[in-house]
DNA sequence: CATAGTTTTAAATGGTTGTTTAAATTATTC
DNA sequence: GAATAATTTAAACAACCATTTAAAACTATG
């Protein structure tokens, strides 16, 4: 059976999502969840039970989907160079695609970090990939610089996620229309994308 | 005539400042303030008229520490290598010492950024550095890679700042101790040092 | 010590919060 | 199509929010 129209329970999840990516948990009201859906208020805690537990599964979707294509990539039969390029790319269309994302996880794991880690199953994937495998063999031949794993991928994630992270910065500090921003964005990419290499690739 | 005991009005102000660091705007009330500071609730509005406007004060003091060493370090009249270095030492010092500051100003600027850039004079001044006359002659003689300011600034800041950002989720990924993640972000620190240095000096 | 000014207090303000209730409406089942 | 279950609704709940009030306590000055 086909529904045109999007079921009360998906269409609250989705309108809180997108509340609480922008406002985050302390910022975002019951009130503006069943204004966003377009819903009575007590639907919320009708098919949620809480704000807290929408929140949790909201959250550990939102933080599952920020794994899940790096894993992929990380996975993909492909020389090293080529990956790095590919995870750099792939991180800016995230960041442009999902705007709210990064600092929404930061924000809210650096407030309480416990109560959000639970069965994170991503994790063991992240560290099990072809990629690590690859690094180490490369390692092995001499070809790559002695550099692990958890030391490398935060290298790639940062430059890309930080100025998405300090956009609102960068825009005020040197003038910039949202336009300038996406050029000098494009040239921080490159510039990221050489360093990491030639800094990784030996000779 | 010296005062032993800190006056109300910067008791206030030194509690709200660590309230606000920690759990944001929206997650601090009035009354988490009042009881940091160990005073009455109706003080904070008797010297400061509203949550909003301390808030606006502590927020543009936390916005000028963040960049005033930065802006020291960059007017220093010492080689650009040894620059860059003392930059990462700094910022991971500050990381270190502040560890609540950048997610705190990166997650109050990206609820409403509008708001908080009210006169902030720190930006000409970080334009106008002796580093910036520094990175021009490097690289009209050829010895410094082409690269613009704003281009290079965020790739020291972002190394440092977001592994600390994304502490806790080291910390989990890597099944770390503190004491191992602070070895973890010396190993990275060298790392950094030797990758943008040796991306920008040619040859 | 009286008085004027400043600081602190307990109590109350009106509004908003997350959540619950119980009745009304719609959908499903036999 | 009547009975049962699932969904939606308006209204209410106590708790808490930022802020204000007006009286009390304190300090300084003459």
């Amino acid at each position: 059976m086909k529904c045109i129209t999007e079921k009360s329970e998906d269409k609250i999840k989705d309108a809180a999502r997108r509340v609480f990516l922008k406002k985050g948990f302390d910022g975002t009201t019951s009130r503006d969840i069943a204004r966003e859906a377009d819903m009575n208020i007590a639907l919320t805690n009708y098919y949620f039970r809480s704000k807290e537990k929408l929140f949790l599964e909201i959250f550990s979707e939102v933080f599952a989907q920020y794994f899940s294509n790096t894993i992929e990539i990380l996975n993909k039969k492909i020389g090293i160079k080529e990956k790095i390029s590919e995870m750099i790319e792939h991180d800016f269309d995230m960041m442009k695609n999902e705007p709210d994302m990064v600092i929404f996880i930061m924000n809210e794991i650096h407030k309480e970090p416990d109560r959000l880690f639970t069965g994170m199953s991503h994790f063991k994937q992240l560290q099990e990939t072809y990629f690590t495998k690859q690094l180490e063999e490369g390692i092995a031949a001499g070809t790559i610089r002695d550099l692990r794993m958890e030391n490398l991928l935060p290298l790639i994630k940062c430059s890309v996620e930080f100025i998405y992270l300090a956009k609102p910065i960068h825009k005020k500090l040197y003038n910039m229309t949202d336009e300038d921003f996406e050029k000098f964005a494009e040239t921080q990419k490159e510039h990221i994308k050489e360093m990491i290499c030639s800094y990784l690739v030996i000779g």
